[in-house]
DNA sequence: GCCGTTTTCGGCCCGACTGTTTTCAGTCG
């Protein structure tokens, strides 16, 4: 049974009910709700039938009785006759058409009705024959319109890593803030005219893989504004232009919003534009509870605006402490912030130290001294170098032999920084390989004269649910692994981490003192938000590790720390924001 | 179809933009 599944046709139902122009306005949205809601369960909605029945289906917030039957009948027979029925009216792939920028569910429906089409390809045959120009509420415009998205649609990659858009959009940024008077250019005027900016939407909240970028600006000339932005390079079609938003698609192939609005209405609009909708539907709902009306513009009691020009005063006068974006998510934070129980995030500049670098012993880009020399511009205290081991044969990992040799290099950079009285340590260390049966590829002896040691899964990650777990619990109660690097394997985009028990691992971690890396490399991004969360919970201390193989790479620390305060962490949790001496304690 | 620390009935977040229309429905975020 999976809740995934029951959500997809309450979704699809929504949408069925949406197209019937007769139906009850509300009833989509009710559904959605409800899917929304099961999504994000933790446990598993037959079993909890199975214990509870009906009743318990209930207790689910979004479901009441109408909903709860229709959980209990896929639950028996596998389907959902009404879903059937409509299907059977209307076969079509609404999943995919609705993909099409400006398709909608209404609009499936006529072309379906006057021109039968099922799915993507009947769309793109039906207005490239133009049929789709002469129907009524359609027109020349909507038709190219399809087929230009489509084509984008084609081309399009699904969701972008944070680490792949946030480059580009501070690039935007900083062309609005640095933007230079050329006294013959039109747009030269733009100077002057940004008075804030600042990203919104997914991106400020860091979340791992985003949809669009979202740009908000406070400006009293929003047309000059505008007229900048499209002339800017990269942007392959303008998808709407207004008088105060302007949404482009780029040529990297994600959609950028930009939204201009005043200055004293600049914080409700960034509070709004940042989300979640989730966040913010409840937010409003606080709003009207205490008679007053939150929307973009500002925050309203009758026609007075009483907040509006930053976020700050906004969560004040509805009673709630400032919550920061990468909490927005509606998963508790709002009740923390209620009562005063939100967590002191962790900061970038909190971060002292990093120790998952590969130096160019194991194949990466730099010498050990150049990395630290990299580190100390970056103001942090210490590194670790931690060099592949010998069967990962692909990264040349060092053998025993070698790591002595490494050692002896640090040691001697070491003792140069000494004399130069520079107050930053290298330590040893190494990413040992776990072998399938959750053995160490480094004998302990060798493990033992290192400073630290961490061990990760590389290879062999198709292996049963219990077998991985017990691989990985072996690895954590060898008294020389002091960290788990990416737990759960998953490549953002590319490939699903490999099956073990979370839990399991979290008691063991936390009875072995054994530390779980949050590696930042934007496609790896392991542990994620909600596993770190749990993390927390159960008391396990985590490290934010760059992974880097390249000097450059280390500024990937960012992106750790993002994740790490999506996971309500704080700087207690996190051992490469202790002083060295503290952190070297706490390993084992 | 769901929900209730004013409500078991009457609300449900709401504004911008487009393309069509000739005052607005559909889509989006």
């Amino acid at each position: 049974m999976s809740n995934q599944k029951i959500a997809k046709i309450f979704y699809e139902l929504a949408d069925y009910y949406e197209m019937d122009g007769n139906a009850i306005p509300f009833k989509p949205q009710a559904y959605r709700k409800a899917a929304a809601m099961i999504e994000s369960l933790k446990s598993d909605i037959g079993e909890v039938y199975q214990k509870g029945g009906g009743e318990v289906l209930k207790e689910i917030p979004g479901v009441g009785e109408g909903l709860a039957k229709k959980i209990e009948e896929y639950i028996k027979t596998g389907k959902i006759r009404e879903l059937a029925r409509f299907k059977k009216k209307m076969p079509v792939d609404l999943d995919n058409i609705v993909r099409v920028e400006g398709m909608g569910v209404k609009k499936a429906k006529i072309l379906y009705e006057k021109l039968g089409v099922k799915n993507l390809k009947d769309l793109e045959k039906a207005a490239k024959a133009h049929k789709i120009a002469p129907l009524f509420g359609f027109g020349l415009k909507t038709e190219k319109n399809i087929l230009e998205n489509i084509e984008f649609l084609k081309r399009s990659k699904g969701r972008f890593l944070l680490g792949e858009i946030s480059p580009i959009v501070d690039e935007i940024i900083s062309k609005f803030k640095n933007f230079k008077i050329k006294p013959s250019s039109e747009i030269s005027s733009i100077t002057g005219e940004v008075k804030k900016i600042s990203e919104a939407g997914s991106l400020r909240r860091r979340k791992e893989t985003i949809g669009d970028a979202d740009i908000l600006i406070a400006s009293n000339n929003p047309s000059k504004i505008i007229n900048y932005f499209i002339s800017l390079p990269g942007i392959a079609k303008i998808l709407g232009k207004g008088t105060t938003k302007v949404s482009v698609k780029m040529a990297a192939g994600f959609d950028v919003d930009i939204r201009v609005v005043s200055e004293k209405s600049f914080g409700s609009a960034l509070q709004y534009f940042t989300g979640s909708k989730e966040h913010n539907i409840v937010l409003r709902k606080i709003a009207i509870s205490k008679g007053l009306k939150l929307n973009e513009y500002g925050l309203f009691k009758g026609n007075k605006m009483i907040a509006g020009e930053n976020e700050e005063n906004i969560y004040k006068l509805l009673g709630l402490n400032y919550i920061e974006p990468e909490l927005r998510e509606n998963t508790g934070e709002i009740e923390a912030a209620t009562n005063k129980k939100l967590p002191k995030l962790i900061n970038y500049n909190d971060i002292l130290g990093d120790l998952h670098i590969h130096s160019n012993w194991d194949g990466g880009e730099n010498f050990i001294e150049e990395l630290a020399r990299t580190a100390i511009f970056r103001g942090y205290q210490y590194i670790g170098i931690s060099d592949h081991t010998q069967f990962l044969k692909i990264e040349n990992g060092l053998d025993e032999k070698q790591l002595e040799k490494r050692n002896k290099e640090i040691d001697k950079i070491n003792l140069k920084f000494k004399i130069q009285n520079l107050k930053f340590r290298i330590l040893k260390g190494c990413e040992a390989n776990i072998m399938t049966d959750g053995s160490i590829d480094i004998k302990d002896e060798f493990l033992a004269k290192l400073d630290y040691v961490i061990a990760g899964v590389h290879s062999q990650l198709k292996i049963s649910k219990e077998e991985m777990t017990q691989r990985i619990v072996k690895a954590m109660e060898n008294p020389n692994v002091d960290i788990i690097s990416h737990l759960t394997g998953r490549i953002l985009n590319q490939r699903d981490e490999y099956e073990f028990d979370f839990d399991k691992i979290l008691s063991v971690a936390k009875k072995t003192g054994t530390i779980l890396e949050i590696n930042a490399n934007p496609y790896r991004l392991d542990l994620n938000d909600k596993n770190i969360r749990r993390a927390k919970k159960a008391g396990v201390k985590m490290i934010i590790n760059s992974d880097a193989h390249h000097k450059e790479q280390m500024s990937q620390m960012e992106y750790g720390v993002f994740q790490a305060r999506r996971g309500w962490a704080e700087k207690s949790d996190i051992i490469n924001a202790w002083p060295v001496e503290k952190l070297l304690n706490m390993l084992k």
